[in-house]
DNA sequence: TGTTAATAGTCCGATTACGTACTATTATGG
DNA sequence: CCATAATAGTACGTAATCGGACTATTAACA
């Protein structure tokens, strides 16, 4: 069937979001093994922590897919990776079917709310219908949209 | 580690996202396996089509579980399922981690848009920001908010 | 009546991910 | 020097999910 936490192209392979993550990690500058996982970890506050059972097997795969390619191993038996040509390539395609993710972003944020119910606070509500009227504003109008926006922050920052 | 569809409760097991739809839906009315499947595919438009290999024993498993119970066998051998008392205790036991569910939430919408893309808008980037300044409110400045929120709306819809 | 399609669920090999023990190599500090 | 902690990765049994073939029972239609 179809999971929430797969991106596929067109024409290819649908790709896991850990996979996904790494390519687009490694796009930026090398890595280990080790790295991602302490940087996935940091960057979600802990709240998605793959396991190393699945990391390195998959960083294996993708280099035997010839989407990343190992460039040093030093000391301590380190292993960093960088991302091929095909990788980059590949990341590319699935991001151009940039709107499968962002359909599933707000899919995936809709069966939370279903289930979990919507915010308790009320200022989410807001927000959501901020971001709905941001979705449907016509456009040209984007440099308005940002000053209000810019204006709302600021005073946000003031309340704290 | 810590997956994304997962979701817990401070003692008791860990359920999947799969297994609290359930939950939620039979809490609203009690449905078969197929008609769990079907309302999954309809209210998501495709893009969250659970296997039946894989929907069939979680009931059975949380009918093993006490959670659910079989109210009914109608024809074509059509099981219909109903949400128990426990079943009840169990979501509403997850639902208050709601800041959990809620944090994971935010946590994939950031993950796609950082892999993805941003938001093409740069008005995304601020919304994403007031959010953020929204979740470290100190308590007791909500009110405040939402009053700032509800001028931003309506700046916003008089664009246009 | 017979055929086809839809409803409803079982079964199972393949794939993916988890959880964690284990191994090896430094790096640090007493 | 030794013990401990951190870095870095391997290995593997278990759990979850997929993908889809298969079975059975109606329901609909010619």
């Amino acid at each position: 069937m179809t999971s929430l936490l797969k991106f596929g192209s067109r024409q290819g392979k649908e790709r896991s979001l850990l996979a996904l993550f790494i390519l687009h990690s490694l796009s930026t500058s090398p890595k280990s093994g080790y790295d991602l996982l302490a940087e996935i970890k940091e960057k979600t506050g802990g709240l998605w922590v793959p396991s190393k059972g699945t990391l390195y097997p998959l960083l294996h795969q993708l280099e035997g897919e010839h989407l990343i390619a190992v460039i040093e191993t030093g000391k301590r038996a380190k292993t960093t990776f960088e991302v091929t040509e095909s990788g980059r390539e590949t990341l590319d395609t699935v991001k151009t079917q940039g709107k499968e993710s962002h359909r599933k972003m707000a899919l995936y944020k809709n069966l939370i709310l279903d289930i979990f119910g919507g915010a308790k606070v009320n200022a989410k509500g807001l927000l959501f219908e901020i971001k709905t009227v941001l979705d449907e504003l016509p456009p040209g109008n984007e440099h308005h949209a940002v000053q209000v926006l810019e204006q709302c922050l600021d005073d946000l920052k003031r309340i704290g």
